[in-house]
DNA sequence: GAATGTGAAGGTTTTCACAGCA
DNA sequence: TGCTGTGAAAACCTTCACATTC
């Protein structure tokens, strides 16, 4: 076992490295493309505008990669961060709200590839109920609950007004679902060991407007 | 002048802080509603989930806003906040790349409350160009440059595949636009100056399966 | 009494710098 | 020689604690 995930001893890995890690996954997939055999930190860094130290102290945290002299083998070290992530591996996820933004997500690309599949959708809309979005049939959200336990379903994305999406959470909550991908612009109540993201992109573009108000010159072009 | 931005001393405010504005101006907007007079940074730290030595913290860099002993007026506060933001104001705003994602950010109402309008729509496909979106007439891509420029566009939100984003982004440089909200999985090379901001959904979806497969606790429910 | 504003303390993340290995 | 892996230092961010003000 390379990668140190036993129960002991394990470090609190901090949210930024987790973000890094979800670009390098990016980054190698390219670089094998590329037909690199091997990639220096330093390669990578420059790649992701990051320090060299950066990308080696990351990489550190679970274990030992590299070769010293040679770098990194970029097809073995992809294996490797895509097990650390967990993304070795299919999640059955649902989507709730095929609005806007729902249907988007329906359709987006990046998700399948990275081996997110949609594979349930919910809506409160009798128009909607009963649709085929993208081969799947909507589903009534009053089934919520019971229909996301029946298909074993281990992530939900909520892409519902923000009125309703702490009932939908609520909802997903005893289904026993752990992970909650949330477009509603609200706090979402959820108990310990649920996880919740919230994707919002108003707050994106508030901080573009908040640098450009302030003539904010930003630290290697801003969040990558 | 109550907010120290003149431009000596100005201390660089942080990523986080920035993001925790826009969050207190979404609250400061609720409280408005609930016909709250003022708060505390107490009641804004709660809703939150925060310190109120971090809520005052991060005011503070800004400026004196609050009352010993009171609190924070919140109609107030609220302005103070969206004129630190940039967001008193409207951004005429612009949109590449009619696509899913594309079409979902031309309806998405926060938008427009939060006074980002979109103004003008670019795609490639001849089937596309000269359509209306939301009483938006699509334009042809070739013309980015000129027509960004003649409508004095400030901000762009690029909904283009990764292949084609940096061109695309290089035409919305020469057409000296200083803001870009990019959806491409794709690090964008920009001049010193211009800001991008990255909108990732599928690294959202990583998090939550890191922190499943880690049994991660969540610090306080995860990225709020 | 209640709650702000803020130096100082404490904690976390990033960078440095170099020993160690191919 | 080239590049990793890593303690130590530096930078950064958050929390504490208290003087200050209403």
């Amino acid at each position: 076992m390379d990668i140190p995930s036993g129960d002991t001893a394990r470090k609190r890995i901090s949210e930024s490295t987790i973000h890094r890690l979800s670009r390098y996954f990016r980054t190698l997939s390219l670089l094998e493309k590329e037909n690199f055999e091997t990639v220096s930190s330093k390669e990578l860094a420059k790649r992701e505008k990051l320090t060299p130290a950066q990308v080696r102290k990351d990489l550190s945290f679970f274990g030992s990669f590299g070769t010293r002299g040679l770098g990194y083998p970029v097809a073995e070290l992809k294996a490797k961060v895509s097990r650390i992530l967990g993304i070795d591996r299919i999640w059955r996820v649902a989507l709730v709200g095929v609005g806007n933004i729902g249907s988007a997500m329906v359709s987006y690309k990046e998700f399948i590839k990275q081996g997110f599949h949609i594979v349930k959708l919910f809506d409160n809309d009798q128009r909607k109920i009963g649709s085929n979005h993208k081969g799947i049939i909507v589903s009534d959200i009053k089934n919520l609950r019971t229909e996301l336990q029946d298909d074993r379903i281990e992530m939900v994305i909520v892409a519902v007004p923000a009125t309703v999406a702490q009932y939908i959470v609520d909802d997903i909550v005893k289904a026993e679902v752990k992970a909650i991908l949330n477009f509603a612009p609200i706090n979402l109540k959820v108990p310990s060991g649920v996880h919740v993201r919230n994707e919002n992109m108003v707050m994106e573009l508030e901080y573009l407007s908040f640098a450009m108000v302030n003539h904010h010159s930003p630290k290697g072009g801003g969040k990558a």
